[in-house]
DNA sequence: CGGTATCCGATAGGATACTG
DNA sequence: CAGTATCCTATCGGATACCG
């Protein structure tokens, strides 16, 4: 199987593995493409970090994630239901009430979310240390 | 300053502040949004984890990020190396040599990696789990 | 209030060909 | 090997209008 071989032209390159760079094929890329597939966008975490302070509705959505849309707010929320990590709930008074919330699948993104806050408030102060560099 | 007063029109409204909700005035979404603006995409990320392990040639990085074209790629490089996150070093032999790596500032990507590696893993057993109840 | 429909521009990203 | 040039399509996302 790991016979030795040089696949290399040179005979005399040392005896690095041929393999071994594919994180590929480590299986280490796959799941980030998956959660990548699944998160990506400008709008989807926003979302959630709004609703990881409690049930809100549509309106109250929109108005907490500046700039969105309501088209996109409607697109974004109904993938994340799709997803399963939200939960949409019909309160059938009048005028009907719609709330979205997070679901229990959904919490698992908190290291996540927390993880990228951090960078983000890192990359902000690398960013202003290399403008006053510049200046 | 804070002389508990009611802007809501109804005066009996609880004792519930009217503010709080607002998770964007209170910071935590803007650095979230810095993040994603500079990381979003579907090649950044799985770029920079082909750089964990090491310094790497254009085709190697080529190969080992499947399904990226090379102008994709270089795009992509480009704008991590703007974005200080990798370094492109030329060594000037004949034919010439160009490698990339990681500066020491995307190390600080390392736990936004691998919290969103976990959640892949994660995401992909849920789905798993619900398809198998939906069968 | 809680959306959907329609339209549209901008950008991401893929295919292919080519260069030093 | 390390890209760039060109072209193209699909998706993202914004504007506006409208509906139950």
């Amino acid at each position: 199987m790991d016979s030795s071989i040089l696949q290399d032209s040179q005979s005399n390159a040392p005896a690095k593995p041929v393999q071994r760079e594919h994180s590929e094929c480590m299986g280490i890329l796959r799941p980030i493409r998956d959660a990548l597939d699944v998160l990506n966008g400008k709008w989807k975490l926003p979302i959630i970090v709004a609703l990881t302070f409690g049930e809100k509705r549509f309106g109250e959505i929109s108005r907490e994630v500046h700039g969105i849309t309501d088209r996109v707010l409607s697109k974004e929320l109904q993938d994340l239901v799709m997803n399963g990590l939200v939960k949409r709930t019909v309160t059938d008074t009048f005028p009907v009430k719609v709330t979205y919330a997070l679901t229990p699948h959904s919490e698992s993104l908190q290291e996540v979310i927390d993880s990228l806050r951090k960078w983000g408030v890192l990359h902000r102060t690398y960013l202003q240390n290399e403008d006053r560099k510049a200046s």
